[in-house]
This record gives structure tokens, sequence and C-alpha cells, in this order.
DNA sequence: AGAGTTATACGAAAAAAATCGTAGATATCC
DNA sequence: GGATATCTACGATTTTTTTCGTATAACTCT
């Protein structure tokens, strides 16, 4: 049972990125990162090393430029942090949270109508 | 347009005790969260005593234990740290997060209910 | 080959967050 | 009153996270 350890914030800023592009540089990410915040090549470089020494990335050294990839998938994340935030300002409660969530937001007809779809089987799950 | 400053984890645990139990001493907040991790006595009062420093605690120190308050509704800190979350994780889709958060989880009937009132009214809304 | 560009390595510093020890003030209980 | 328990204040330390400077190796282009 190797828990992976939680993704800072920092950390996250990358692996959305790395997510997204699939298998990137630190010159691609980095590129990606500045366009959001002022921040040092090296930072990010440094970021990712300290990464791939937690076990959050993997790296290709064999070019010059090495390429990383992600090793824990995008959902698996996802359901850490949702499940940290549910517990430490929610209490726990998942209809709490998508009700905030759709809330004040606009979400598209396309989505709403997947939720519905997930709901519909949840409940039907249950007979 | 006075920013409230985003809460800590530590400072988003006593935030939950308080907006559970109302207004509330140091030494409640503090057997409350001793209950889930070892954390001395001072440190609480420290931390409680910053987030009155920040804003996002206020106390009446009229008493030798001081009682204090929380100056912002939950639902405003909800909103922000899914705000966040939905930046740093889901690409600022709400949907997907939704996704994520009803999916593997056990969710009551009721809240799948009012989950379903709410896109109802949703999707009323924008004709 | 030499100049300029682009990488990584490494170490260290700065910033942010969390922790706790100690001191003194105030209340409580025999 | 005196001992004991309970608070807050304050400062300092520790830990974690983020940031970046400098050195050096490798590639590019002429």
């Amino acid at each position: 049972m190797n828990t992976l350890p939680k993704p800072t914030e920092a950390e996250l800023e990358i692996l959305q990125v790395v997510w997204e592009h699939g298998p990137s540089t630190v010159r691609y990410v980095h590129e990606q990162l500045v366009q959001h915040r002022d921040i040092g090549y090296t930072t990010t470089l440094k970021n990712m090393q300290n990464m791939v020494q937690k076990g959050l990335l993997t790296r290709d050294e064999s070019a010059k430029s090495h390429i990383y990839s992600t090793t824990i998938p995008q959902e698996k994340t996802q359901k850490l942090l949702i499940d940290r935030l549910l517990e430490t300002a929610f209490g726990g409660s998942a209809g709490r949270m998508v009700m905030q969530a759709l809330g004040h937001r606009k979400t598209s007809k396309e989505e709403l109508e997947q939720i519905k779809a997930l709901i519909k089987k949840l409940e039907g799950g249950k007979s």
C-alpha cells in the first residue's frame, strides 16, 4: 500500500498540465504555467524534479530534454482531493458539495445531461 | 472588496468545528481536533489567534475564556474552496467535478433528489 | 572551433504554515 | 490564603513549500 504523498498546490498546477497534454518537457510545462503567473524556469524544473523524487512523476532521460509523465491517473488524484475537501469543508456530504458546485456556476447543457444520466444510474442500481 | 485570505488546512479544521458547533472556546475546538490527530493545546490556540488576526474569526474577550466565532458563512468558504479545486484539478469544469464526487460514493436518496431539483431549475431558467 | 542557446544538477534562501515551550494572569477548590 | 488548574500572550523553532541563482554539460549554427 504505497500511499503517494498528496500533491501540493504548485504540484497540482504541474500535474494539470501533464494530464492535459500528456508526457511533457519542463519547457513545455513551464510555458503553460507562466501564462498564469510569474515564475522562473528553474522553479518549475525543481518542482518537477521533486515530484519525481516523491513518485508523482517519472521521467525519460534518454534525450537531452527529459520527458516527464504522470504516475497517477487524473481520476485518482481528483478523488483524493475531493475526499479531502469533502472531509475538511463539507462534513462528508457529497450531496451538499455538489449543490454548492452546481449552484452558482454556469454548467453546460451537456454536462448537466451527463449528471442526470449518472443520477439515474445511481438510483436504478440500488433497486 | 476586502478579500479574506484563503484558509490553510489547519484553519479549515478549526472552521469546520466552529461552523458545526457555533461560537466556541479554544478548549472545545481543541478537544475536537485532538480526536483526529495529535496536536498540542497551544498550537490550536495560536492558530485561532492567527485566524482572528487574518479576519477569519472574531472573539469575545469579555470572559476569561474567549469565545470565537466565524466571520464568514460556511457557504462562502465552501464556494471559495470549490473554485480553487475546480481550477487546480478539474480544469474549471464543474460538471467533471460533480461526476467524480457522485461517482464512487454513496449519496442519500434525498440528496440525489435535491440535486435533480436543482438541475431542473438550472435548465428551466435558461429557456 | 567558438559563440550563443538550452538543458539539468545542486544548493541555498525565502516564504508560508504548523508546532510548541514558557511565563504570567486569573479562576477554583480545599 | 495557598495550592492547583486553566487561560492567554509571546516568542521561537521546526517543517513544509516555493523560489531561484549559479555551475556545468550538451546541442546548434555558422
